[in-house]
DNA sequence: TTGATTTTGTACTGAGCAATCCAAAACGCC
DNA sequence: GGCGTTTTGGATTGCTCAGTACAAAATCAA
């Protein structure tokens, strides 16, 4: 009936995801989302509602993604620290990258430039962390009942504890901090536990 | 000699502060430091080079602040794990402010936003972070000392953690995460030590 | 082939951006 | 009061921004 897309839309998310991820939403331009999509301006508003739109979109791609990582390794047959020692070596992985690639998480990143300005990314965010929670809570319990974790502590606590300081290993590692210190942190984290 | 300046350099880079506190670098326009500071346009490219070297001086000006308020604490006659507590405690406050006041704290915010892309501000968050870890490294050896902190871990690796966790505090904050759990967070964290 | 329908490229909109220009104003000094 | 110097306000620069308008192109059903 009608001309037929000469793209994917979900493919364009992904470029879009990783433009918003390199520069951060307010310093990517329209122009910069069409040269990395490779589709014109009426393409992406056709699509799209708008910059934002997208870019909500292009942050639930990123959460789907990540946590689909994370999912995997919480439910791999590790023993629960193993597996929260595996999360955190990620990070330090991710931040050691050459300049040009250390972007580091775009949840992270999004929490910071959004999370107190836009009610509806906001939103996004707290479901996201929710969701993250009660994966990382889950596998903290079962560890508990394996006797790799204390049992005396909260695994409730000790989730949110172990989130914080992926964020904080994220922080840092944007003021300078090197592998080593990183490296450091997350063994003074697993000790926690 | 010459007309004086009607206002006082300080004072405006006060108001400059407050705005990027606010709103971020990036999305702070030369006009809304006019309206923050109550200066024309010329009156601010006149005493600054640019809106960049006036957030050099204003992340500048903020983090003096921010240190003195440590050192204050870090100083001060409390047992070191009580001091740690203190400083934690501060963000707690801080993040459960009402939504127009939860700013969170610039080095934080700018470390996410220009840690990666702008050089000169990489290296001034790289000195502040090495000069808040000397502080806290000399309070935790100096708890060492008092027996009210291991002797057996490591100095440098526990003020290391601390600042992440810290981080890692104001992010969650911003992803939705209430007092409660940033208690917890604050506990776990002290009892790591 | 025609016609209905959607996508696409391009030009454009109005607004806002950081920064500059310049003439008028405001001082201290003589 | 006049002079040299600096500050100040306001207009202006050239540019980029997010988003839109519109006509040409592409498809498919008939």
């Amino acid at each position: 009936m009608a001309r037929p897309r000469k793209f994917d839309e979900e493919r364009a998310v992904d470029a879009a995801l990783e433009a918003f991820w390199t520069a951060g939403y307010e310093a990517t331009s329209t122009q910069d989302l069409c040269d990395a999509t490779g589709l014109g301006r009426s393409s992406i508003y056709n699509t799209f509602k708008s910059k934002h739109d997208l870019f909500r979109r292009a942050l639930l791609r990123y959460m789907e993604r990540k946590n689909g990582n994370i999912d995997a390794v919480l439910e791999s047959a590790m023993p629960a620290r193993e597996k929260i020692r595996a999360l955190l070596g990620v990070i330090v992985e991710e931040e050691q990258l050459h300049a040009e690639d250390r972007r580091g998480c775009l949840v992270v990143n999004t929490c910071i430039e959004l999370g107190s300005r836009d009610p509806e990314v906001a939103g996004v965010l707290e479901r996201d962390y929710r969701r993250r929670f009660e994966a990382l809570k889950a596998a903290i319990e079962a560890g508990q009942r394996d006797g790799d974790i204390d049992r005396a502590k909260d695994a409730g606590a000790l989730a949110h504890f172990v989130i914080a300081a992926i964020g904080g290993m994220r922080v840092s590692a944007r003021a300078g901090v090197g592998r080593q210190a990183l490296e450091g942190i997350m063994r003074t984290t697993i000790d926690a536990l």
